[in-house]
DNA sequence: TTAAGTTACGAAAACGATTAAGTAACAAAA
DNA sequence: TTTTGTTACTTAATCGTTTTCGTAACTTAA
């Protein structure tokens, strides 16, 4: 590779002038500056990274921690999303990104030590369990952090509106006539608590009360559960008229049983998601579920922690709540006016 | 964070004692050896890999490079296992894994200068278009670098097997009783070509004659071309017994159409996908498609490219070529003696 | 006793950049 | 004319490692 020495030989003039001029600093002539970049350009050069993190402390590499219960790892359909975005928004600012984990052949170095050990910028922190001793090292670090659909008082976060989520699905529902709802819910965690907390409340706030049996904890991302937990609810004295599932992908676990016991959907039963996956836009009928904006989560995520670690002093603390929407599939259909 | 300099002042030692101890070297006793590894810990050090990589040109770091058509980027269902994969893999091996891409800020750069700015020890490249001159730039490079699913002259490839994967979906179908197989594929590339060429050849040595209007050319994971060529399949004089699509997502949008006009799966017409991802096997009936063996490719990915780092010498370019394997579901239904 | 060899460590250069401080050369002000 | 101020550079230190080359101190062989 090109170094700014091979520059300054070229140029005749020294390394620092070539380090001024590329960084356009101003007590270099305009005439050599132009030179120099031209030259610089012509000669194929690249700073090089490592060099200047050595010396300036910076990386322009933000690391990604991301741990989920099913170890599902890039594959989760929600995480990817948000991540995928991340990336191409973190990437036009020109930072690149690294993943963050303790696969690593280093086996005692915690997610704060590799983070410090490639120099990371900054951290995101996405659905892992929050309560891992080492997750908190590194949110109580000096780290720039931003963490992902879960709060801590001293960091920003980006949070889908799993309240609002809810209530706008649940209100969708009733809409369509529905006032035995169930949910079957995934893991506890605070996204789940949020949308249990939700449903419950929305509900009664609807006045309608929810029996026990309707309510359901299952797992995320899980057809296995979610068939067993469906059963249950169409075996059932008073079976619900529409169900709830974490999400899209586990919903399918769902629609078999109901299938496979004869029903109709929407027809005899409804059903629900949560997500808004592509998945759930190709089903037949489509899906009705609540599209989390992945998009935005993964964009602010990106630009609330680059300005973090731009402008530490100017970045101010807060909670980005990103809102979603309810997607209107035939899986929900119309019930009579037994309001 | 704590550095060699200070450990060095702890210990009353020189700096260069430390750093040869740190990595075992041998000249240096073995009771001075173990105290400064002791304090080392002691302290929490962890080596500066920006001033290591600036020293020994190593980053333990590999670049992923990934692009495909749709721009789905990290939500690429098979990619994303692949790298999930080999981002693993590499973990143990103590390398982490940075994206390389273009979407950069510094828009001059390639995927080659990107990689070098990096300073990456070695180079992934996978699903991108692989007539690219960027990606051929970086090909053709002093980079060590392994391509998935594409062969170049000098270079490592891990292969899915398409030609026996399709082989064999098709054996199984032709086992099944099916005669007339047709053939939605997705766009062209080496990956379709290989497996458009199977189907005609393992079809050709069945002594079976594939019409004109049985192959067509869709998309990959996009349901509306496949629903779309999916109909033309079914208003043929003489429809299709059996529709392999281009991969499992995409079956949807044909099972939808299936479904829409009546027929059954598989007492009417029989489906395939490929792939065998997880939505696969919650269809119902379970979707008849090959499984690519992607925890396999991204492991072998991962291995070659670091033992071509690490031993560029003794590393041999291989092609390696990983099967996939037959996932039998009900969506391919027995046909009556009619051979 | 002396030469040669071994062991265990240190000094210093180097990797490629950034940057504070210094310095010519020249212009403008007093 | 002298002082002061700009402008446009250069010098050299520094970031945290690695590694080559020395070099004491001690051991062994002659």
């Amino acid at each position: 590779m090109v170094s700014m020495k091979d520059i300054s030989q070229k140029c005749g003039v020294s390394i620092a002038t070539v380090s001024k001029s590329l960084n356009d600093h101003s007590d270099i002539g305009e005439t050599t500056k132009n030179y120099i970049k031209k030259t610089a350009k012509e000669m194929g050069y690249f700073p090089n990274s490592s060099a200047r993190a050595l010396k300036t402390n910076k990386t322009y590499n933000i690391g990604v921690l991301f741990v989920d219960e099913a170890q599902s790892g890039l594959t989760h359909a929600y995480f990817s999303h948000v991540l995928d975005s991340f990336k191409v928004t973190a990437e036009k600012k020109g930072y690149d990104i690294t993943f963050i984990s303790r696969n690593n052949v280093h086996k005692s170095m915690s997610y704060l030590e590799h983070s410090k050990y490639r120099g990371v910028d900054g951290v995101v922190i996405a659905c892992v369990d929050f309560h891992d001793p080492e997750v908190l090292e590194l949110v109580r670090s000096d780290l720039p952090v931003v963490t992902i659909d879960y709060t801590f008082n001293n960091r920003i976060a980006i949070v889908s509106d799993n309240i609002k989520g809810m209530n706008d699905l649940i209100s969708f529902i009733y809409e369509m006539g529905h006032r035995r709802i169930a949910y079957i819910h995934g893991a506890d965690s605070s996204v789940t608590q949020n949308r249990v907390g939700s449903f419950y409340k929305t509900l009664d706030s609807l006045g309608i009360t929810v029996p026990d049996e309707y309510v359901k904890e299952g797992i995320y991302i899980d057809t296995e559960s979610s068939a067993y937990l469906t059963k249950e609810l169409l075996d059932l004295k008073e079976s619900p008229t529409c169900i709830i599932y974490p999400d899209d992908f586990s919903s399918i676990g769902g629609i078999n049983v109901i299938k496979e016991s004869g029903l109709r959907i929407p027809e005899d039963i409804s059903v629900a998601g949560y997500d808004g996956t592509e998945l759930s836009q190709v089903l037949d009928p489509k899906l009705t579920t609540l599209k989390q904006d992945t998009k935005s989560i993964g964009k602010f995520a990106a630009e609330k922690l680059i300005n973090l670690i731009e402008k530490p002093k100017i970045a101010i603390l807060e909670r980005v709540v990103v809102e979603g929407e309810v997607l209107r599939g035939g899986s929900v259909g119309k019930i009579g006016n037994n309001s």
